[in-house]
DNA sequence: TAAATATGAGAAAGCGCTTTCTAATTGTTT
DNA sequence: AAACAATTAGAAAGCGCTTTCTCATATTTA
C-alpha cells in the first residue's frame, strides 16, 4: 500500500501538498495539483483511513444499536440507516442490544470504545437519563422510534396514539362492538400510547372501556397466542380483536386457527407495524403501518447534519396509517 | 480522554510499561503493574482504539457484505456473524452488495478502504476469480453458503443437491407422482444444484423429468406467483409443486389461494431455506432447512483463526434436512 | 567475590496522516 | 519603483499508541 509519502515524492512536491490536495480545503498551484492527481493514479494510492482518524480525530464511522439483527423490523431499520450513511461516505458499526439493560450498556461501551463519532440506537432498555448523560458527555446521539426528554432534535417518533385509534377506529366503522386488545408490555411508551388510541377510539363510540377485554403481552408471537386463549377464557365475547403488534397478530391468527375458528368471519384481526410478514399470514393482515425506514432515515441525517455538517432537512414526527389487508371484515 | 502518557504519568512509569500491562505480552513487576491498573481505574482510561490500529495495523474489524440488510434469511446470518465476532471483541463493518455487480466491487472497496482485516461475505455477483484475487491480494476472505474453486477452506456451503433431493422425495413418499417444480435462476450453483437434487429423486422413483414441469424463477415471491400460472396454463396436471425457495413458495401458495384452490388439498407445496415466515404462511410451509446461520458462524470462526490466532474447530460443509409442517399431504 | 546471564524498565522511533507555522514567491498599490 | 498584502509551498509537530533497542538492576554460576 503506497503513503501519502510516496506520492508526495513521485509528484515531486510535499506531502502537505498532497495532503492539500486529497482534503481540497486550502488553494493549490494548478500544476503541482495535476501532478498530485496523476501520481495518485499511477500509484493507486488510497489514504489510510486509520491514519486520517488519528489526526483529525474522527473516524466517519457511527455506531447504531437494536435490539436484534434478524427481525424484520430492524432490518428495515438498519437497511435505512446503512444506505443513507453510506451515501455520505460514513460507515456504520453495528452492535446488538438484545432489550437487555446490561447487554445495550455493553454495545454501548463498545461503540463509543471503537471511536464512533455518533451513535444511532432503537434503545429499549437505557433509561432516557443515562442517553441524556451519553448524548452531553460522550457522543451525539439519535434515538430511533423513541422520545427522550430533554432531546427533541434528537428523537424520531410516530404517533402511536394515533395508530392505536386507527385501528380500533376501522374495527368500530365495520360495525363491531366488543373489541378485545393485546398490548405489549405498558411499561414501554410506544405500547401504552396505542393502548390510548385504543381506548380512545371506543370512548369517542360511546362504548364502555372493559378491562376484561384487554390483554397484556410482551409483543412476542407467543403472547398473542395466550392472549387469546385467555380472553377467550375470560368469557367475555368479542368479535374483533386489536394486537399491538404484527407478531402477536400472528400468533393469535395461528391460535385461532388451531382453535378451529375461521377467520376473518370468526374473529376479525388488526395487527400494528406492518412488517414484510403481514401479508404473508393469512387472511392477510390488516395493520398500522409503522414507517420505521423512514424514521432511521431521518435520524441518520439529523446524524448527518449535526456530526457532519450537512443541512438536510429532517422529519421527527410521523403518522401512522392503515393499511387494511383481509383479516377483518364486518 | 485521558491518554496512556497520563496513566504513566500518574503510575510513576514509562508509557512503555503501561502498553506492556495492557497487552500483557511482556513481562512486568508486579508492584508497577498494579500502580498502573491503579491509575487505569482511576482515570476510567480507555485504550484509543484508532492509534492502537495505527501503530499495530491492524483494526479489529471485520467487513461483512451481504445482499440486503432487511430480509430474513440475512438477518440470520449477521445476527450469527454479529455475536460470534463480538465475543472476541472483534466489530462488524456491514456493507449491502444488492446483488449487483457494480454495488458489490463498491462494498468491498469500501470495506478495504476502512482497513478491516478481513471479509466475510454472501456474494452474489462477484466472480471466483474476484474472490481469489482478493484473498490473495489484499484480505483474508470468508464466503458464507458458496463454493469458491481454489479457496477450499474459506467457503462454508450446504448440500444444496441433497436439499432439492429431501424435498421432492417427500412428496414422492405422500405419494406424489407428478411434481412441478419451480427454480431459482439457474446460473447460480444452489439453484441449480436443488433443481439436480430433484431430479435425482424422480429418477430414483422411476419417474420421467418433464421439463413441461420446470419453471426458473429468480427467488422473488414474484416469481413464485408467475411461476404458478405459467406452470398451470402448461395443462401438464400436477399435484404437488417444490419451490427452490420460502419466498416462491409463499408467493406461490398466495396465488393458489386466490385462484380458488384448497391448500393443502389441492396442491401440496414445499419450499426451501426454513426462513421465518415460513411457519406465518398458512398453511404453515414444509420446507428444507438452511442452516445459515450455523454457516455464517464458522465463517467468522474461521477468520479469527486465520487473522486473530484463534483455534476453533471449524465445519465448512452443511447438510440440509426437512421440516415438515402442513402445506403438504398425501 | 567476580563474571556471566536473565530480567525488566525507559527512551525513542515509527505507524500515515492533518495542520499550524514559517518562508518564499507573486501580485497590488501608491 | 518601493513597500505592502495576498497566495501558496514546505518543514515540522502532533494525534495515541506499539515495539525495538539500550541500559540498569537482579540473579545465577564458577
Amino acid at each position: 500500500m503506497p503513503t501519502i509519502y510516496q506520492v508526495a515524492e513521485r509528484a515531486g512536491v510535499s506531502l502537505s501538498t498532497v495532503s492539500r490536495v486529497l482534503n481540497g480545503k486550502a488553494s493549490v498551484n494548478k500544476v503541482l495539483k495535476e501532478r498530485v492527481e496523476k501520481a495518485v493514479k499511477e500509484l493507486n494510492y488510497r489514504p489510510n483511513s486509520v491514519a486520517r482518524s488519528l489526526a483529525n480525530n474522527r473516524t466517519d464511522s457511527v455506531g447504531v444499536l437494536v435490539p436484534e439483527l434478524n427481525a424484520p423490523f430492524f432490518g428495515d431499520l438498519m437497511q435505512a440507516v446503512e444506505s443513507t450513511l453510506r451515501a455520505a461516505d460514513k460507515h456504520v458499526i453495528i452492535s446488538v442490544g438484545r432489550n437487555c439493560l446490561e447487554t445495550e450498556k455493553d454495545a454501548v461501551e463498545f461503540l463509543i470504545s471503537r471511536n464512533c463519532d455518533a451513535l444511532i440506537m432503537h434503545a429499549e432498555a437505557l433509561s432516557d437519563e443515562y442517553l441524556l448523560e451519553l448524548n452531553q458527555s460522550k457522543l451525539p446521539v439519535a434515538l430511533v422510534n423513541r422520545q427522550v426528554e430533554g432531546l427533541p432534535e434528537a428523537c424520531t417518533s410516530l404517533d402511536n396514539e394515533k395508530g392505536g385509534y386507527l385501528a380500533t377506529r376501522h374495527l368500530l366503522e365495520l360495525g363491531h362492538k366488543d373489541i378485545a386488545y393485546i398490548s405489549g408490555p405498558t411499561d414501554k411508551c410506544d405500547a401504552s400510547l396505542r393502548l390510548e388510541g385504543h381506548k380512545r377510539a371506543l370512548s369517542e363510540a360511546g362504548l364502555p372501556i372493559n378491562p376484561q377485554l384487554i390483554f397484556n403481552g410482551d409483543y412476542s408471537e407467543e403472547d398473542g397466542k395466550i392472549g387469546l386463549l385467555e380472553l377467550m377464557a375470560r368469557d367475555m365475547p368479542f368479535t374483533a380483536l386489536v394486537c399491538a403488534n404484527d407478531w402477536m397478530a400472528s400468533g393469535a391468527i395461528s391460535c385461532a386457527r388451531d382453535l378451529g375458528m375461521s377467520l376473518p368471519q370468526d374473529l376479525s384481526i388488526v395487527g400494528f407495524d406492518d412488517v414484510v410478514f403481514a401479508h404473508h399470514v393469512f387472511p392477510r393482515l390488516t395493520t398500522v403501518s409503522n414507517p420505521i425506514a423512514e424514521m432511521a432515515e431521518m435520524s441518520a441525517k439529523y446524524i448527518l447534519n449535526k456530526v457532519y455538517g450537512q443541512a438536510n432537512n429532517v422529519q421527527l414526527y410521523f403518522e401512522p396509517s392503515l393499511v387494511v389487508r383481509e383479516s377483518t371484515v364486518k
